[in-house]
DNA sequence: TTAGTAACCGCAAATGGTTGCAATAACTTT
DNA sequence: AAAGTTATTGCAACCATTTGCGGTTACTAA
């Protein structure tokens, strides 16, 4: 609840207001951060957790809740395969993420292997990146190895 | 015209079919990617231009063959805020992309800069990234002058 | 504690992008 | 050159997300 407080502290110092359906989305981020592995939560997912809550909850004020926690820094937004999912922003240091385009997984990652990059991803975690304009998309470990049978001449690139 | 003649073949040795769409889409990207200074076009653009060539033309097959065309390494997708751009993939080596946020300009920047990735950025283009996910959004340089006076109290994090 | 003001909300319409489906047309085979 | 096969198209409906607007509500100041 540490960092569920100071949000609100942070909501109060900018001069935006403390309505029930920004506490209610915050505290849904909050919960859902600690409770499933991942962390983040898809939009629809906080908006028909808000809505138990409050059954007037337009999916509109969840996209601008968001986004405004977003711009607060409060919140961070992570692109799951095309979908925005959202988690509390990690108090110590940012990490960063690995999303497979297969699997649609997401890992973390520290910041300090930004530097060795593509060798580290390779070595320690079995990540394969595609760098194209810097987006770590690419293919996690488990299914590198789960489509390797079909992979001898269907390969995408040429 | 040697690389639109090196995409038609690549279709062709696929197994797609040439159909008049395809061929319209590939050169005006073609066309469009020498035309512009920044040698990447907006969805709609392409679409505008190809209902010229034909008036039946769809933006579903434009999206379509677009990403037929990125699959097969002929076209490389570049997001322009939050917009897709498509522009011929550079033969010669690819080279990966800085977005504006603010301008939503595009920079080009080859692959060896990666290693040094944030100071060189600084020091090379004056351009501030900012790592979360990885992306390379960022604020270029002529952005950041024009915003400095307003920035003194309204800095976006805390 | 009440009145005033602007931020905020819910709604509905719009946007960029994707997808299912029946009709069409590009390639293959003959 | 004609017929068959199946990828591809155009259309329309759909999806996730954003935006304009008029009414509502949290905060401010009295």
């Amino acid at each position: 609840m540490i960092k569920h407080d100071k949000a609100i502290e942070t909501l109060r110092l900018k001069g935006h207001r403390l309505t029930p359906q920004r506490l209610i989305v915050l505290s849904i981020i909050a919960s859902g951060s600690e409770a499933s592995g991942s962390g983040h939560m898809g939009v629809d997912e906080v908006y028909q957790a808000a809505k138990k809550a409050y059954p007037y909850m337009d999916i509109a004020t969840v996209y601008r809740t968001l986004h405004l926690f977003k711009g607060l820094g409060v919140v961070t937004e992570v692109a799951i395969g095309d979908r925005l999912h959202f988690e509390l922003t990690d108090p110590d240091g940012h990490h960063h993420h690995m999303v497979c385009r297969v699997c649609n997984g997401a890992f973390n990652l520290s910041p300090h292997y930004l530097a060795e990059f593509r060798d580290t991803l390779n070595k320690e975690f079995g990540f394969e990146p595609d760098l194209e304009h810097f987006a770590v998309s690419g293919i996690c470990a488990k299914c590198q190895e789960a489509g390797k049978a079909a992979q001898n001449e269907e390969a995408i690139q040429n």
